[in-house]
DNA sequence: GTAATTACTTTGATAATGCAAGTAGTGTGG
DNA sequence: CCACACTACTTGCATTATCAAAGTAATTAC
């Protein structure tokens, strides 16, 4: 889907055609989360994305700027832009909504109390954490 | 997909397995946002989904509890559950992100200054606009 | 230079989506 | 109170996306 033929031009579905899909933001959660900036480190993550489905996701988030690629053959990793950094708080509210509703997910302890208590002060706190590993964001 | 065989139990992929799709989150925001909560309604959303999609999708969000079916035949109706209502701050974040990054997605004037200013009086404020067209979560 | 490793492409089967047309309950005007 | 109109879907088929496995090209370690 190209900018100038979207389906419309409302802020959701803005979004959804930029990453509204199963694997885009398992991606950009390894990045954001777990240290993870290879392919081949995508490729190991516990929900199995094939191959040929990574390597387009990858191509389309750094199309949108939400991601960057450098170097190249064996050396190649990837980093978060400022636009994908920009998307912590977004998965921070899907972490919430996880850990409320599904009995079952693993959210760090005390990470849902202190969100409600500060919210602002855990986006700063996790994006402290982030750039920390990512120092092109700083 | 079964909660018995999810890819993963992780918090952001629980999420992306109930609504990580380029739809359903369009069917909440018109639950939402818009008023909306007919069939005939949804489809003639700006997006154009198509009707075969459209009532899978009905299904899907059904089934996980986010939304919930009332009537029958021509009298059909949809509402979200509280716990679709849940997501209201994820989407919030969803429209600050595309209004910040995005050039021409139209978002109402000062939103996001009172989003920056106050998020969780936003958040209220809207819940409660939410709440005024779905008296059932009340 | 050679081998090993990593980042992809390609190929062919399977599943999801889009489109057009059809069906079945339900409110409504006469 | 009943035919008609309307709404919520289903169904069938063409198109597109996804998955799995194997193959290729670039790059670094030795």
């Amino acid at each position: 889907m190209k900018r100038t033929d979207r389906r419309s031009d409302c802020p959701i579905n803005v979004a959804l055609e930029l990453f509204g899909d199963t694997w885009s933001l398992l991606i950009i959660r390894d990045l954001m989360f777990k240290g993870k900036n290879t392919y081949a480190e995508f490729e190991a993550s516990g929900e199995q994305i094939s191959t040929s489905v990574l390597a387009d996701r990858l191509k389309r988030l750094v199309d949108h700027g939400i991601i960057e690629r450098f170097g190249s053959g064996r050396s190649t990793y990837y980093a978060l832009t400022p636009k994908g950094a920009d998307l912590l708080p977004m998965l921070v509210e899907m972490i919430l909504w996880s850990a409320k509703h599904d009995a079952k997910t693993p959210v760090p302890h005390g990470f849902v109390e202190r969100a409600v208590r500060d919210r602002d002060g855990l986006h700063a706190q996790l994006t402290e954490e982030m750039v920390a590993n990512n120092p092109s964001l700083a």
